[in-house]
DNA sequence: ATATAGTTTAACCAAATGGTTAACAAAAAT
DNA sequence: ATTTTTGTTAACCATTTGGTTAAACTATAT
Protein backbone atom coordinates (compact mmCIF):
# COMPACT_ATOMS: atom_id res chain seq x y z
CA UNK A 1 0.00 0.00 0.00
CA UNK A 2 1.90 3.32 -1.06
CA UNK A 3 0.13 6.20 0.06
CA UNK A 4 0.16 9.43 -2.41
CA UNK A 5 -1.39 11.78 -0.71
CA UNK A 6 -0.11 14.68 -3.49
CA UNK A 7 -2.31 13.05 -6.61
CA UNK A 8 -5.41 12.41 -6.67
CA UNK A 9 -7.57 9.39 -5.94
CA UNK A 10 -8.26 8.72 -9.59
CA UNK A 11 -4.73 9.04 -10.27
CA UNK A 12 -3.54 7.00 -7.99
CA UNK A 13 -5.98 4.54 -8.69
CA UNK A 14 -4.33 4.69 -12.70
CA UNK A 15 -0.95 4.49 -11.44
CA UNK A 16 -1.73 1.20 -9.17
CA UNK A 17 -3.89 -0.33 -12.16
CA UNK A 18 -1.30 -0.17 -14.58
CA UNK A 19 1.27 -1.73 -12.23
CA UNK A 20 -0.60 -4.36 -11.25
CA UNK A 21 -2.20 -5.04 -14.82
CA UNK A 22 1.49 -5.24 -16.12
CA UNK A 23 1.98 -7.30 -13.88
CA UNK A 24 -0.59 -9.80 -13.10
CA UNK A 25 -2.27 -9.14 -16.33
CA UNK A 26 -5.75 -9.10 -16.70
CA UNK A 27 -7.06 -12.12 -15.51
CA UNK A 28 -4.76 -12.29 -12.91
CA UNK A 29 -5.03 -8.63 -11.50
CA UNK A 30 -6.92 -8.59 -8.42
CA UNK A 31 -9.37 -5.48 -7.41
CA UNK A 32 -8.70 -5.57 -4.07
CA UNK A 33 -4.65 -5.37 -5.25
CA UNK A 34 -5.36 -2.11 -7.16
CA UNK A 35 -7.32 -0.83 -4.47
CA UNK A 36 -4.58 -1.92 -2.06
CA UNK A 37 -1.44 -0.57 -4.22
CA UNK A 38 -3.50 2.97 -5.08
CA UNK A 39 -4.30 2.89 -1.18
CA UNK A 40 -8.06 3.27 -0.89
CA UNK A 41 -10.89 1.24 -0.70
CA UNK A 42 -12.26 -1.44 -3.41
CA UNK A 43 -14.98 0.42 -3.18
CA UNK A 44 -14.03 3.18 -5.02
CA UNK A 45 -12.87 2.03 -7.82
CA UNK A 46 -15.99 1.22 -8.68
CA UNK A 47 -16.85 4.70 -8.08
CA UNK A 48 -14.55 6.20 -10.50
CA UNK A 49 -14.33 3.17 -13.06
CA UNK A 50 -17.75 1.39 -13.33
CA UNK A 51 -15.81 -2.02 -13.55
CA UNK A 52 -12.91 -4.12 -14.12
CA UNK A 53 -13.36 -4.00 -18.24
CA UNK A 54 -13.70 -0.29 -18.14
CA UNK A 55 -10.93 0.13 -15.59
CA UNK A 56 -8.45 -1.89 -17.94
CA UNK A 57 -9.79 -0.20 -21.28
CA UNK A 58 -9.43 3.23 -19.74
CA UNK A 59 -5.73 2.16 -19.53
CA UNK A 60 -4.71 0.52 -22.29
CA UNK A 61 -7.17 0.53 -25.35
CA UNK A 62 -6.95 3.79 -25.66
CA UNK A 63 -3.25 3.93 -25.71
CA UNK A 64 -2.82 1.30 -27.97
CA UNK A 65 -5.12 3.15 -30.12
CA UNK A 66 -3.72 6.34 -30.10
CA UNK A 67 0.04 4.60 -30.72
CA UNK A 68 -0.65 2.11 -33.48
CA UNK A 69 -1.74 4.13 -36.06
CA UNK A 70 1.09 6.36 -35.70
CA UNK A 71 3.44 2.96 -36.64
CA UNK A 72 2.04 1.95 -39.45
CA UNK A 73 1.78 5.54 -40.73
CA UNK A 74 5.44 5.49 -40.76
CA UNK A 75 5.06 1.77 -42.47
CA UNK A 76 3.11 3.67 -45.22
CA UNK A 77 4.64 6.81 -45.55
CA UNK A 78 6.58 7.51 -48.94
CA UNK A 79 10.09 7.91 -46.73
CA UNK A 80 13.36 6.21 -48.48
CA UNK A 81 13.96 2.61 -46.87
CA UNK A 82 16.49 3.05 -44.50
CA UNK A 83 15.35 6.46 -43.35
CA UNK A 84 11.83 4.64 -42.68
CA UNK A 85 13.73 2.14 -40.48
CA UNK A 86 15.09 5.11 -38.90
CA UNK A 87 11.91 6.16 -37.98
CA UNK A 88 10.06 3.29 -36.81
CA UNK A 89 12.51 2.47 -34.04
CA UNK A 90 12.79 5.89 -32.96
CA UNK A 91 9.34 6.26 -32.72
CA UNK A 92 8.80 3.11 -30.63
CA UNK A 93 11.93 3.48 -28.63
CA UNK A 94 10.16 6.84 -27.61
CA UNK A 95 7.02 5.44 -27.06
CA UNK A 96 8.48 2.41 -24.68
CA UNK A 97 10.59 5.17 -22.81
CA UNK A 98 7.43 6.46 -21.45
CA UNK A 99 5.23 3.66 -21.44
CA UNK A 100 7.27 0.79 -20.66
CA UNK A 101 4.02 -1.43 -20.20
CA UNK A 102 2.47 -1.37 -23.17
CA UNK A 103 4.45 -3.50 -25.30
CA UNK A 104 3.92 -6.36 -22.76
CA UNK A 105 -0.04 -5.80 -22.25
CA UNK A 106 -0.38 -5.66 -26.05
CA UNK A 107 1.33 -9.04 -26.67
CA UNK A 108 -0.34 -10.46 -24.09
CA UNK A 109 -3.97 -9.22 -25.53
CA UNK A 110 -3.45 -10.15 -28.79
CA UNK A 111 -2.29 -13.77 -27.41
CA UNK A 112 -5.33 -14.02 -25.63
CA UNK A 113 -7.76 -13.54 -28.46
CA UNK A 114 -6.53 -12.07 -31.73
CA UNK A 115 -9.08 -10.67 -33.06
CA UNK A 116 -10.69 -8.83 -30.69
CA UNK A 117 -7.86 -7.04 -29.63
CA UNK A 118 -7.28 -6.23 -33.18
CA UNK A 119 -10.93 -5.29 -33.62
CA UNK A 120 -10.70 -2.91 -30.42
CA UNK A 121 -7.53 -1.15 -31.63
CA UNK A 122 -7.88 -0.85 -35.72
CA UNK A 123 -11.76 -0.89 -35.97
CA UNK A 124 -12.68 -2.70 -38.45
CA UNK A 125 -11.13 -1.05 -41.65
CA UNK A 126 -8.09 0.79 -40.58
CA UNK A 127 -6.40 -3.04 -40.68
CA UNK A 128 -2.70 -2.32 -40.09
CA UNK A 129 -1.02 -3.27 -43.72
CA UNK A 130 3.12 -4.05 -43.78
CA UNK A 131 2.65 -4.34 -47.54
CA UNK A 132 3.82 -1.60 -48.69
CA UNK A 133 6.95 -1.93 -46.59
CA UNK A 134 7.52 -5.22 -47.76
CA UNK A 135 7.10 -3.88 -51.43
CA UNK A 136 9.69 -1.30 -50.71
CA UNK A 137 12.30 -3.54 -49.59
CA UNK A 138 11.74 -5.65 -52.80
CA UNK A 139 12.35 -2.54 -55.25
CA UNK A 140 15.84 -1.94 -53.36
CA UNK A 141 16.46 -5.33 -54.33
CA UNK A 142 16.02 -4.88 -57.63
CA UNK A 143 17.67 -1.63 -57.49
CA UNK A 144 21.05 -3.51 -56.07
CA UNK A 145 21.00 -1.13 -53.23
CA UNK A 146 20.49 -4.25 -50.75
CA UNK A 147 20.80 -7.54 -51.40
CA UNK A 148 18.61 -10.41 -52.03
CA UNK A 149 16.03 -11.84 -49.39
CA UNK A 150 12.89 -12.62 -48.10
CA UNK A 151 11.50 -9.47 -47.39
CA UNK A 152 9.84 -10.75 -44.59
CA UNK A 153 13.11 -11.11 -42.84
CA UNK A 154 13.77 -8.11 -42.45
CA UNK A 155 10.28 -6.81 -41.07
CA UNK A 156 10.63 -9.17 -38.32
CA UNK A 157 14.41 -8.54 -37.53
CA UNK A 158 13.33 -4.81 -37.53
CA UNK A 159 10.26 -5.79 -34.99
CA UNK A 160 12.08 -8.11 -33.17
CA UNK A 161 14.99 -5.77 -32.00
CA UNK A 162 13.18 -3.21 -31.53
CA UNK A 163 10.12 -4.55 -29.27
CA UNK A 164 11.84 -7.44 -27.88
CA UNK A 165 13.71 -5.98 -25.18
CA UNK A 166 11.24 -4.47 -23.82
CA UNK A 167 8.44 -6.78 -23.80
CA UNK A 168 11.45 -9.50 -22.00
CA UNK A 169 12.74 -6.55 -20.00
CA UNK A 170 12.66 -8.30 -16.70
CA UNK A 171 14.69 -11.32 -18.64
CA UNK A 172 17.22 -8.89 -19.26
CA UNK A 173 17.66 -6.75 -16.89
CA UNK A 174 18.12 -9.72 -14.54
CA UNK A 175 20.54 -11.67 -16.46
CA UNK A 176 22.29 -8.75 -17.34
CA UNK A 177 22.08 -7.30 -13.99
CA UNK A 178 20.88 -4.01 -15.33
CA UNK A 179 19.39 -1.05 -12.96
CA UNK A 180 16.36 0.68 -14.67
CA UNK A 181 18.70 3.22 -15.65
CA UNK A 182 21.06 1.50 -17.40
CA UNK A 183 18.55 -0.09 -19.22
CA UNK A 184 17.14 2.70 -20.29
CA UNK A 185 20.62 3.76 -21.38
CA UNK A 186 20.81 0.43 -23.41
CA UNK A 187 17.64 1.39 -24.94
CA UNK A 188 18.90 4.87 -25.98
CA UNK A 189 21.53 3.61 -27.80
CA UNK A 190 19.84 1.30 -29.61
CA UNK A 191 18.23 4.35 -31.21
CA UNK A 192 21.20 4.71 -33.46
CA UNK A 193 22.23 0.83 -32.92
CA UNK A 194 19.36 -1.41 -34.64
CA UNK A 195 19.53 0.99 -37.85
CA UNK A 196 23.24 0.70 -38.01
CA UNK A 197 23.20 -2.91 -37.15
CA UNK A 198 20.43 -3.72 -40.38
CA UNK A 199 22.19 -1.52 -42.57
CA UNK A 200 25.37 -2.93 -42.63
CA UNK A 201 24.19 -5.94 -43.00
CA UNK A 202 21.47 -5.13 -45.67
CA UNK A 203 23.79 -2.98 -47.76
CA UNK A 204 25.51 -4.26 -50.91
CA UNK B 1 -14.59 -29.73 -26.34
CA UNK B 2 -12.69 -32.25 -28.58
CA UNK B 3 -12.77 -35.63 -28.13
CA UNK B 4 -10.39 -37.74 -29.07
CA UNK B 5 -10.25 -41.01 -27.43
CA UNK B 6 -7.52 -42.88 -29.52
CA UNK B 7 -5.32 -40.51 -26.64
CA UNK B 8 -5.41 -41.58 -23.09
CA UNK B 9 -6.84 -39.54 -20.75
CA UNK B 10 -3.96 -38.59 -19.08
CA UNK B 11 -2.16 -37.51 -22.42
CA UNK B 12 -5.28 -35.87 -23.41
CA UNK B 13 -5.09 -33.66 -20.38
CA UNK B 14 -1.75 -32.75 -20.47
CA UNK B 15 -2.13 -31.61 -24.27
CA UNK B 16 -5.55 -29.74 -23.58
CA UNK B 17 -4.21 -27.52 -20.23
CA UNK B 18 -1.17 -26.56 -22.90
CA UNK B 19 -3.36 -25.11 -24.80
CA UNK B 20 -5.59 -23.26 -22.06
CA UNK B 21 -2.67 -22.06 -20.18
CA UNK B 22 -0.79 -20.47 -23.31
CA UNK B 23 -3.51 -18.84 -24.37
CA UNK B 24 -5.05 -17.81 -20.99
CA UNK B 25 -2.19 -17.90 -18.64
CA UNK B 26 -1.53 -19.34 -15.42
CA UNK B 27 -4.23 -17.09 -13.61
CA UNK B 28 -7.28 -17.27 -16.65
CA UNK B 29 -7.02 -20.88 -17.34
CA UNK B 30 -9.81 -22.61 -15.48
CA UNK B 31 -9.97 -26.17 -14.58
CA UNK B 32 -13.08 -26.49 -16.43
CA UNK B 33 -12.00 -25.02 -19.60
CA UNK B 34 -8.87 -27.46 -19.70
CA UNK B 35 -11.34 -30.41 -18.97
CA UNK B 36 -13.78 -29.49 -21.52
CA UNK B 37 -10.89 -29.41 -23.80
CA UNK B 38 -9.61 -32.59 -22.75
CA UNK B 39 -13.41 -33.69 -23.07
CA UNK B 40 -13.62 -35.37 -19.06
CA UNK B 41 -14.76 -34.52 -16.35
CA UNK B 42 -13.31 -31.57 -13.70
CA UNK B 43 -12.67 -34.23 -10.81
CA UNK B 44 -10.45 -36.53 -13.33
CA UNK B 45 -8.08 -33.46 -13.81
CA UNK B 46 -7.55 -33.77 -10.06
CA UNK B 47 -7.57 -37.38 -10.08
CA UNK B 48 -4.31 -37.54 -12.30
CA UNK B 49 -2.87 -33.93 -11.58
CA UNK B 50 -3.25 -33.13 -7.92
CA UNK B 51 -4.04 -29.45 -7.84
CA UNK B 52 -3.99 -26.51 -10.41
CA UNK B 53 0.11 -26.08 -9.88
CA UNK B 54 0.89 -28.86 -10.26
CA UNK B 55 -0.45 -29.64 -13.56
CA UNK B 56 0.83 -26.28 -14.61
CA UNK B 57 4.34 -27.51 -13.66
CA UNK B 58 4.45 -30.96 -14.96
CA UNK B 59 3.46 -29.07 -18.20
CA UNK B 60 5.96 -25.96 -18.54
CA UNK B 61 8.89 -26.23 -15.26
CA UNK B 62 9.83 -29.68 -16.56
CA UNK B 63 10.18 -28.72 -19.71
CA UNK B 64 11.85 -25.20 -18.84
CA UNK B 65 14.28 -27.24 -17.10
CA UNK B 66 15.31 -29.10 -19.56
CA UNK B 67 15.53 -26.52 -22.02
CA UNK B 68 17.53 -23.68 -20.55
CA UNK B 69 20.30 -25.39 -19.18
CA UNK B 70 21.24 -26.26 -22.78
CA UNK B 71 21.36 -23.37 -23.84
CA UNK B 72 23.44 -21.95 -21.53
CA UNK B 73 25.90 -24.40 -22.30
CA UNK B 74 26.30 -22.98 -25.74
CA UNK B 75 26.67 -19.99 -24.36
CA UNK B 76 29.80 -21.41 -22.21
CA UNK B 77 31.14 -23.73 -25.01
CA UNK B 78 34.48 -22.91 -26.08
CA UNK B 79 32.87 -22.69 -29.95
CA UNK B 80 34.20 -19.91 -31.95
CA UNK B 81 32.10 -16.76 -32.09
CA UNK B 82 29.80 -17.17 -35.48
CA UNK B 83 29.66 -20.89 -34.93
CA UNK B 84 28.15 -20.47 -31.57
CA UNK B 85 25.49 -17.94 -33.06
CA UNK B 86 24.42 -20.67 -35.03
CA UNK B 87 24.49 -23.17 -32.30
CA UNK B 88 22.32 -20.93 -30.09
CA UNK B 89 19.68 -20.09 -33.01
CA UNK B 90 19.55 -23.78 -34.30
CA UNK B 91 19.03 -24.82 -30.83
CA UNK B 92 16.50 -22.52 -30.03
CA UNK B 93 14.27 -22.63 -33.28
CA UNK B 94 14.52 -27.09 -33.18
CA UNK B 95 13.17 -26.47 -29.64
CA UNK B 96 10.02 -23.80 -30.72
CA UNK B 97 8.97 -25.65 -33.45
CA UNK B 98 8.50 -28.78 -31.40
CA UNK B 99 7.06 -26.38 -28.42
CA UNK B 100 5.64 -23.02 -29.87
CA UNK B 101 3.89 -22.63 -26.41
CA UNK B 102 6.85 -22.54 -24.05
CA UNK B 103 8.46 -18.87 -25.08
CA UNK B 104 5.28 -17.47 -24.31
CA UNK B 105 4.72 -19.29 -21.21
CA UNK B 106 8.71 -18.36 -19.64
CA UNK B 107 7.56 -14.89 -20.55
CA UNK B 108 4.47 -14.75 -18.98
CA UNK B 109 6.33 -16.33 -15.72
CA UNK B 110 9.06 -14.30 -15.76
CA UNK B 111 6.85 -11.65 -15.50
CA UNK B 112 4.76 -12.49 -13.22
CA UNK B 113 7.31 -13.47 -10.90
CA UNK B 114 10.97 -13.20 -11.82
CA UNK B 115 12.39 -14.45 -8.80
CA UNK B 116 10.28 -17.35 -8.26
CA UNK B 117 10.85 -18.60 -11.63
CA UNK B 118 14.43 -18.35 -12.21
CA UNK B 119 14.60 -20.05 -9.27
CA UNK B 120 12.56 -22.59 -9.99
CA UNK B 121 14.40 -23.24 -13.12
CA UNK B 122 18.16 -22.96 -12.28
CA UNK B 123 18.13 -23.52 -8.84
CA UNK B 124 19.96 -21.75 -6.56
CA UNK B 125 23.56 -21.74 -8.01
CA UNK B 126 23.08 -22.47 -11.63
CA UNK B 127 22.24 -19.16 -12.75
CA UNK B 128 22.29 -18.20 -16.99
CA UNK B 129 25.86 -16.60 -17.26
CA UNK B 130 25.95 -14.58 -20.30
CA UNK B 131 29.41 -13.06 -19.12
CA UNK B 132 31.45 -15.40 -21.18
CA UNK B 133 29.43 -14.99 -24.57
CA UNK B 134 30.14 -10.99 -23.78
CA UNK B 135 33.70 -11.95 -22.90
CA UNK B 136 34.25 -13.54 -26.42
CA UNK B 137 32.64 -10.69 -28.45
CA UNK B 138 34.98 -8.38 -26.69
CA UNK B 139 38.19 -10.54 -27.40
CA UNK B 140 36.94 -10.68 -31.18
CA UNK B 141 36.46 -6.76 -31.21
CA UNK B 142 40.15 -6.44 -30.26
CA UNK B 143 41.25 -9.44 -32.27
CA UNK B 144 39.99 -6.92 -35.62
CA UNK B 145 37.31 -9.70 -36.96
CA UNK B 146 34.96 -7.63 -36.19
CA UNK B 147 33.48 -3.74 -35.74
CA UNK B 148 33.83 -1.87 -32.57
CA UNK B 149 30.17 -1.68 -30.33
CA UNK B 150 28.73 -2.31 -27.39
CA UNK B 151 28.51 -6.35 -26.85
CA UNK B 152 25.36 -5.96 -24.92
CA UNK B 153 23.66 -5.77 -28.05
CA UNK B 154 24.77 -8.30 -29.87
CA UNK B 155 23.53 -10.33 -27.38
CA UNK B 156 20.11 -8.73 -27.51
CA UNK B 157 19.84 -8.68 -31.15
CA UNK B 158 20.48 -12.40 -31.23
CA UNK B 159 17.65 -12.95 -28.36
CA UNK B 160 15.27 -10.69 -29.95
CA UNK B 161 15.52 -12.33 -33.63
CA UNK B 162 15.59 -15.77 -32.59
CA UNK B 163 12.89 -15.76 -29.52
CA UNK B 164 10.91 -12.72 -30.47
CA UNK B 165 8.85 -14.05 -33.81
CA UNK B 166 7.60 -17.21 -31.60
CA UNK B 167 6.64 -14.79 -28.70
CA UNK B 168 4.77 -12.38 -31.07
CA UNK B 169 3.32 -15.58 -33.41
CA UNK B 170 -0.46 -14.39 -33.29
CA UNK B 171 0.70 -10.94 -33.95
CA UNK B 172 2.96 -12.01 -37.28
CA UNK B 173 0.90 -14.82 -38.56
CA UNK B 174 -2.25 -12.27 -38.76
CA UNK B 175 -0.71 -9.39 -40.08
CA UNK B 176 1.61 -10.98 -42.36
CA UNK B 177 -1.46 -13.75 -43.20
CA UNK B 178 0.56 -16.36 -42.66
CA UNK B 179 -0.90 -19.94 -42.58
CA UNK B 180 0.91 -22.86 -39.58
CA UNK B 181 3.20 -24.01 -42.57
CA UNK B 182 4.03 -20.61 -43.87
CA UNK B 183 5.11 -19.45 -40.59
CA UNK B 184 7.02 -22.94 -40.11
CA UNK B 185 9.09 -22.80 -43.28
CA UNK B 186 10.25 -18.90 -42.61
CA UNK B 187 11.17 -19.96 -39.08
CA UNK B 188 13.10 -22.62 -40.86
CA UNK B 189 14.27 -20.19 -43.85
CA UNK B 190 16.18 -17.97 -40.08
CA UNK B 191 18.64 -20.90 -38.98
CA UNK B 192 20.26 -19.59 -41.95
CA UNK B 193 18.69 -15.99 -42.22
CA UNK B 194 19.49 -14.85 -38.42
CA UNK B 195 23.49 -15.70 -38.30
CA UNK B 196 23.97 -14.59 -41.80
CA UNK B 197 22.32 -11.27 -41.29
CA UNK B 198 24.34 -11.11 -38.13
CA UNK B 199 27.65 -11.87 -39.34
CA UNK B 200 26.89 -9.56 -42.38
CA UNK B 201 26.73 -6.29 -40.19
CA UNK B 202 29.10 -6.87 -37.54
CA UNK B 203 31.95 -9.04 -39.79
CA UNK B 204 35.12 -6.12 -40.80
C1' DA C 1 -19.12 -65.43 -11.18
C1' DT C 2 -16.84 -62.41 -7.84
C1' DA C 3 -13.53 -59.56 -5.85
C1' DT C 4 -10.28 -55.98 -6.65
C1' DA C 5 -7.95 -52.14 -8.34
C1' DG C 6 -8.14 -48.45 -11.41
C1' DT C 7 -10.94 -44.94 -13.83
C1' DT C 8 -14.75 -41.60 -14.39
C1' DT C 9 -18.66 -39.00 -13.03
C1' DA C 10 -22.33 -35.92 -10.72
C1' DA C 11 -23.08 -33.42 -6.85
C1' DC C 12 -21.27 -30.75 -3.47
C1' DC C 13 -18.27 -27.36 -0.56
C1' DA C 14 -15.36 -23.54 0.93
C1' DA C 15 -12.70 -19.79 -0.42
C1' DA C 16 -11.80 -16.09 -3.43
C1' DT C 17 -13.38 -12.42 -6.01
C1' DG C 18 -16.02 -8.79 -8.61
C1' DG C 19 -19.40 -5.93 -7.52
C1' DT C 20 -23.26 -3.49 -4.52
C1' DT C 21 -25.29 -0.94 -0.67
C1' DA C 22 -26.07 2.11 2.81
C1' DA C 23 -24.08 5.10 5.76
C1' DC C 24 -20.69 8.61 6.71
C1' DA C 25 -17.41 12.60 5.75
C1' DA C 26 -15.82 16.54 3.22
C1' DA C 27 -16.47 20.09 0.07
C1' DA C 28 -19.33 23.13 -2.63
C1' DA C 29 -23.40 25.50 -3.52
C1' DT C 30 -27.42 27.85 -1.73
C1' DA D 1 -25.95 28.16 8.37
C1' DT D 2 -28.00 24.62 5.73
C1' DT D 3 -28.57 21.87 1.94
C1' DT D 4 -26.59 19.28 -1.91
C1' DT D 5 -23.16 17.12 -4.20
C1' DT D 6 -18.98 14.60 -4.31
C1' DG D 7 -15.78 11.41 -2.27
C1' DT D 8 -14.88 7.40 0.79
C1' DT D 9 -15.66 3.49 3.73
C1' DA D 10 -17.12 -1.05 6.00
C1' DA D 11 -20.06 -4.60 5.51
C1' DC D 12 -22.36 -7.42 2.58
C1' DC D 13 -23.93 -10.31 -1.63
C1' DA D 14 -23.78 -13.38 -5.73
C1' DT D 15 -20.98 -15.80 -8.66
C1' DT D 16 -17.04 -18.12 -9.97
C1' DT D 17 -13.71 -21.35 -9.21
C1' DG D 18 -10.41 -24.75 -7.31
C1' DG D 19 -10.96 -28.68 -5.02
C1' DT D 20 -13.51 -32.88 -2.51
C1' DT D 21 -16.51 -36.91 -1.93
C1' DA D 22 -18.96 -40.82 -2.62
C1' DA D 23 -20.90 -43.50 -5.82
C1' DA D 24 -20.72 -45.93 -10.33
C1' DC D 25 -18.50 -48.02 -14.08
C1' DT D 26 -14.70 -50.89 -16.35
C1' DA D 27 -11.35 -54.12 -16.81
C1' DT D 28 -8.54 -57.61 -14.88
C1' DA D 29 -7.28 -61.18 -11.79
C1' DT D 30 -9.02 -65.03 -8.86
Amino acid sequence: MVKKKDQGAEERILSAARKVFTTKGMAGARMQDIADEAGINKALLHYYFRDKEKLFENIFIVEAQRFFPKINMIFQSDAPLFEKIENFVNEYIDEMQENPYLPWFVMNEINRDPDQFMYKVWGKNNLPKPAKFLEQIEKEIKNGTIKRFNPVHLLMNLLSMTIFPFVARPMMTRNLHLSDLQFRKIMEERRKEIPKFIIDSIRK
